[in-house]
DNA sequence: AGCTATTCATAACT
DNA sequence: TAGTTATGAATAGCT
């Protein structure tokens, strides 16, 4: 911003970036201090240096509690699931190696402390910790379900593209007998039939491998 | 900053501070974004409005992850890094992320294990609390979720219905011209067409409110 | 680290 | 709520 704007880019000189890092870094904790004063916003901020180390600012009580607020915020808002995979699906392999690792720690961390009996009372820490083995736990199989659900949307789709033209192919043929026929209003006036219900869908050729009652079990 | 300095304190006019928190904000996630990608530097914001309201940042993976890389960074210094990075250098990055998921499978099992075998101090009510507690979180969202492939699923149903119903109609028709034309084989020998995607549905009269995306959304 | 020349962010105003 | 502008802050390039 001075004496020469630069790109928005990772400055490849080590020696400016660090400098920059160090500077930018100060200013940022600098600014969100000053949001939060000014007005009167909670602000969690954690740096980590491109080396590791941590850098962070939590202007009401201790981060902890600021993450905890966040989780519950986030529970309720929640989209940024699907944020995180369309992230994680562009993500190159080292940084995937990385997450898992940490991963592997933290479930590590879960797993002494529950078959260590923990001792005294659990600490904010541990909580969260749990916390977060839990939501891994009810991720995989929300996904399961997820899998199955869209899979079967899907063969639904194709089926109705199928019977769409076998459709417009009789309406044709139809056409064609009789030079013009009215059967535009064809698909909008029919009934439901009754008879017509899932039970009958069983017995077209598509694998419908999926029960219909798995529905319930779903929700 | 700007015509005239401010005090580095709560701004009392409320139509002030909610300006100033809506402009500082902006600033702030600016900031925050090009420290990052200037110096290479992974960052987690979050912020709450005076009201309660969450804007947040997370410069790589999810905040989820950032967190839980807070977490370990501020409980400990511990690093096995050298080990890690040994083994690293002889694999091949997708061997590696396959074996690092089958641990964390396994951790997440033998978790599992001793969380539900109860033997430890802490246990099965803690966590069942615990996993009550987040269940609930979890269930809003994926409830959402669920409530809206389930009406799409419905819908898709019915459609299929009327469009059965359609199909069998126009064979009569053109049975009773024909005496007896072969139009069994239709709806098993007819190639599901290129052009007849899912986009072609929504030019049905049938209400389909929810548009295509949102099933990427959904997983 | 410290120093400017610049660019940037933004307080007040529209 | 959004856009404009005069001004104060932040900072890139140097030392």
């Amino acid at each position: 911003m001075a004496r020469g704007k630069i790109q928005m880019k990772r400055i490849e000189n080590p020696v400016h970036r660090q400098v920059t890092f160090c500077k930018r870094r100060a200013g940022l904790l600098k600014k969100a201090k000053e949001l939060s004063v000014l007005c009167d916003a909670e602000i969690g901020l954690f740096i980590f240096s491109a080396h590791g180390k941590l850098y962070e600012l939590a202007t009401k009580g201790s981060m902890q509690s600021l993450i905890e607020r966040y989780m519950k915020c986030s529970g309720e808002v929640a989209a940024d699931d699907q944020e995180a995979k369309e992230k994680q699906i562009n993500m190159d392999p080292k940084e995937e190696i990385s997450m898992l690792k940490l991963e592997i720690e933290i479930l590590q961390k879960g797993l002494r402390y529950i078959s260590g009996g923990g001792g005294g009372a659990m600490t904010l820490d541990e909580l969260n910790v749990l916390e977060k083995h839990l939501e891994i736990w009810i991720y995989h199989v929300r996904s399961a379900k997820m899998d199955i659900m869209v899979q079967e949307i899907q063969l639904l789709k194709n089926k109705e593209g199928i019977l769409q033209a076998a459709n417009k192919h009789l309406q044709e043929k139809i056409e064609e007998q009789y030079g013009m026929v009215e059967m535009g209003g064809m698909l909008t006036n029919i009934q439901y039939p009754a008879a017509l219900t899932s039970t009958n869908l069983r017995s077209l050729q598509y694998p419908l491998t999926i029960p219909n009652e798995t529905y319930d079990q779903l929700i």
